[in-house]
DNA sequence: ATTAGCACTCCGGAAGCGAGAGTGCTAATG
DNA sequence: CATTAGCACTCTCGCTTCCGGAGTGCTAAT
């Protein structure tokens, strides 16, 4: 029942086995319920069959251990931060996402199968909807990107779009303004004559190039490159994220976290905080509340993970949400869909 | 003073002009702070200069008229939904975006200039900055779209990239199956000879063509005319929207309507309500409260323009907030926006 | 080891209260 | 006759007070 990859490798505190059935319940039971649980609630409800005395022996013994906590003198017990850790760590059956939900996914990324870019953003909707939270999704991004294809398109006489395709199949296309006036004919001939040499090759390989004598040539490679590189960076990788309608019907998020969760996943900050933990773990990760790297996401649960074919394209997705989140049915979405589009872009890859 | 274009055209009741001062203030305040207006806190702050008795006979008169209302009976006047209608309509001192804004904004354009996708992504952020609100804009859609270039990328013996390039310089890719393999070389085989017989057409004109007698030949025809079809119809439109921190910052709206203003966002209802009232228009519209066609969009006023090239491409872009938002700075933004989006198109698209 | 019983604590909603703000009306004023 | 000072009235909002309910820890009995 031990999973080491879900997350901190910190030891947890021993208890006994009626204690993590009593922690186990007291979790699922304020997740779902979203209010503390009582001793009487828990010793009526669950199928334990002590009297409630006896759970709130096992309670005061829980929060020694640091694993619950108590708001108020008599509101009952909620789960810490370690708590909710232990929990993910020992006490979740992971299951498989049911096999309804995995039907419907297969069937909705069917419909928009031939549309690459719509790849991302079903996927951000999708893992909303399935973990019922805050979705994020970051699209593929190629750690090399090589040149497969590029294309020049004249739209005017000094203005033509760059179109080019990498190995990893990903399109990209920019505006470019010639120094004078070129047309139609002469940038196809240009791009048929360069393609052929520049294939295969990285932003690296192209500008190491013995330069090409015809200056407009070297104008166009200059762009190639220039938008091969601009693949390469991070900086202007996307957040895609969806579900936010989940989060704000939560009652503890009301009005800032939700602004504070909006901040965060526009400016980047939400990547720079995440990437760095995960970079070395190819399965799910979970961080919970104070886990978390940044400040700002301490009241956050988030389950993570990486997608893509090793070491050539990854991306990022995974769910946020409050501390109090199911976290097992967040993992199994995520899970599954790390999968699936790993799938996805292998099928588009393997050629 | 008179603004015929941005709203309905209903006539208005008549008032004094000292009432359309006195009516005026109370926008502007309740639209600046938030709670309701005083006579006394009217008679102390503005320039009006007669006493708060004199005031409330005005007040009396004006919520007589439909103009104002008072929520209890010593809780000061907010304006009604046909007050903030004869606002717009008649007391709005319009003016153009500030110069600082409008350098602001053409500086950030400019940075991202020759990447076209990110031009709708850039304009819902600035929009929803400059207008401190949610900014909702589509991508710009071409009424009829022309076939300008195509390409054809093999990514696996029997799967390829197609990739088209409207008139309008929009890029659309779709990813083809074959039903048997096909090498890269005759895929430009094949995009060349077609290409130059049906550059120009239209989805309906490619279908109405002869048949080509290749079989091959024909399949890709078939290909590019569902992609260029796929381009017309309005079931793709995705509404890119932005800014929500700055709904979910006013009091008004906590919880719930921020919520269904996502969801309305989220399945295109939005548009469906919005798209069919501002067909003739040029100029900016306004929607206030009531005026609003969904009855979801009841608590919500709308700053609304399309944009792009008479005839030939447009797409829509404006600001969403509560009923209480400040017109005035939304119709400048939204006005020039529109404007500035529409000369980034004809540049592209003079050609 | 478990549990019934009990005194204790604390939250949360209801009720009560007073200050403050705003109103309409009336009578006085220029 | 328009304007204004004065006044009695009303209603909200924030504050306190006051239980009922729920949950706890402890103790003593089983």
């Amino acid at each position: 029942m031990s999973h080491g990859h879900l997350g901190h490798p910190d030891e947890m505190p021993d208890i006994t086995a009626r204690q993590r059935v009593v922690l186990k319940f007291i979790v699922q039971e304020y997740v779902h319920r979203g209010r503390p649980v009582g001793s009487k609630e828990l010793s009526e409800r669950s199928t334990i069959g002590v009297s409630s005395a006896t759970i709130r022996n096992e309670m005061a013994d829980l929060e020694g251990a640091g694993l619950v906590q108590a708001l108020h003198t008599s509101g009952g017990r909620i789960p810490t931060d370690k708590g909710y850790r232990y929990f993910v760590h020992h006490l979740l059956d992971e299951a498989e996402l049911p096999a309804v939900d995995q039907i419907m996914i297969r069937h909705q990324f069917r419909q928009v199968e031939v549309q690459l870019e719509r790849w991302v953003e079903l996927a951000a909707a999708v893992l909303a909807e399935t973990a019922g939270n805050v979705s994020v999704v970051t699209a593929p991004r190629p750690a090399v990107p090589r040149l497969r294809h590029f294309e020049l398109i004249g739209l005017q006489p000094r203005l033509a779009l760059l179109i080019l395709v990498t190995h990893e199949s990903l399109v990209r296309q920019v505006m470019v303004h010639w120094p004078e006036p070129v047309d139609q004919a002469t940038l196809s001939r240009l791009a048929d004559a360069i393609a052929g040499e520049v294939s295969g090759l990285t932003a690296a390989e192209i500008a190491a190039r013995p330069r090409a004598t015809d200056g407009t040539a070297r104008f166009v490679l200059a762009q190639v490159e220039a938008a091969l590189r601009g693949l390469e960076t991070v900086g202007d990788t996307e957040v895609r994220h969806s579900g936010l309608q989940n989060m704000l019907a939560q009652p503890e998020f009301g009005g800032t976290d939700a602004q504070r969760l909006l901040d965060l996943l526009r400016g980047g900050a939400f990547l720079n905080a995440v990437l760095p933990q995960l970079a070395h773990h190819a399965d799910v990760q979970v961080f919970i509340g104070d886990e978390n790297p940044s400040n700002d996401l301490h009241r956050f649960g988030i389950v993570v993970s990486t997608y893509g074919i090793d070491g050539e394209v990854t991306g990022l997705l995974g769910v946020v949400g409050p501390t109090r989140m199911a976290y097992g049915r967040s993992i199994s979405s995520v899970r599954y869909m790390a999968r699936l589009m790993s799938d996805l872009m292998a099928d588009l890859h393997s050629a």
